[in-house]
DNA sequence: TAGGATACTGACAAAAAAGTAAGTATGGTG
DNA sequence: CACCATACTTACTTTTTTGTCAGTATCCTA
């Protein structure tokens, strides 16, 4: 985890769009590499373990699958459930506000066939 | 303009998901900084010469206003127009194509505004 | 003839994102 | 006791994106 710098000019700049600006606000949840990709292989089956995200995600890392599903976690879109067993099982689903976010991806997803 | 390795493993990733994800295709086109904002902004007002783009996009520096509008007008969202005159005009719209992109954007911004 | 207005362009540097590869933990199995 | 499976973690490097800032072109006006 590298964390960014907190007076860039980027980083100011983030922050004003984000408190004034939905579209920002929005981007920043599901804009990212891969973010919206996890969600959508969630919501279309519901549950995964990590290696089967892992499985579905043709050529992302580990580093990157747990970054992003830390920063999906942390913002509330996706559920992580940890078993209590050896060797050890962790399923991802969606949240509440990760659900809300279908007709969206289903939006994303039929434009980019479309066009 | 930086050019891109062509031989890297984030570009050759990125050509996998382009030719087997509508998501990832349409993130490609819209997901990059700035550019849903300036969609946003030609979508309310149809029609934006150079400066008030700049002047709406709080903080944009004039090289990635410059790129990004290349960029939306190489994907065939934006149209630019042109003026033959001193000092320069020119005016940038949505294409009919852009113009597609509306409900994806008013969804984006209701979600971001709401939750 | 020296600005002014508008829409860019280019070189260089900093910041952010992503890739690579090796390591950790733990109980069960051979 | 070595090894397996699973889900991570960490250090280091490369690639990509963005910022900074000075410069270009052209006709008009003072």
């Amino acid at each position: 985890m590298v964390k960014r710098k907190e007076n860039s000019t980027s980083s100011l700049n983030e922050n004003y769009w984000k408190e004034n600006c939905g579209i920002t606000r929005t981007l920043c949840l599901i804009g990212g590499h891969w973010k919206i990709n996890i969600l959508a292989f969630l919501l279309k089956e519901k549950i995964l373990r990590y290696h089967e995200l892992r499985k579905r995600l043709h050529g992302i890392s580990e580093r990157m699958l747990i970054a992003k599903l830390k920063e999906l976690e942390n913002d509330g879109l996706v559920t992580r459930t940890v078993y209590q067993q050896v060797p050890p099982k962790v399923e991802y689903s969606l949240s509440e506000l990760g659900s809300s976010l279908e007709s969206i991806i289903q939006l994303m997803d039929h434009w980019g066939e479309t066009h």
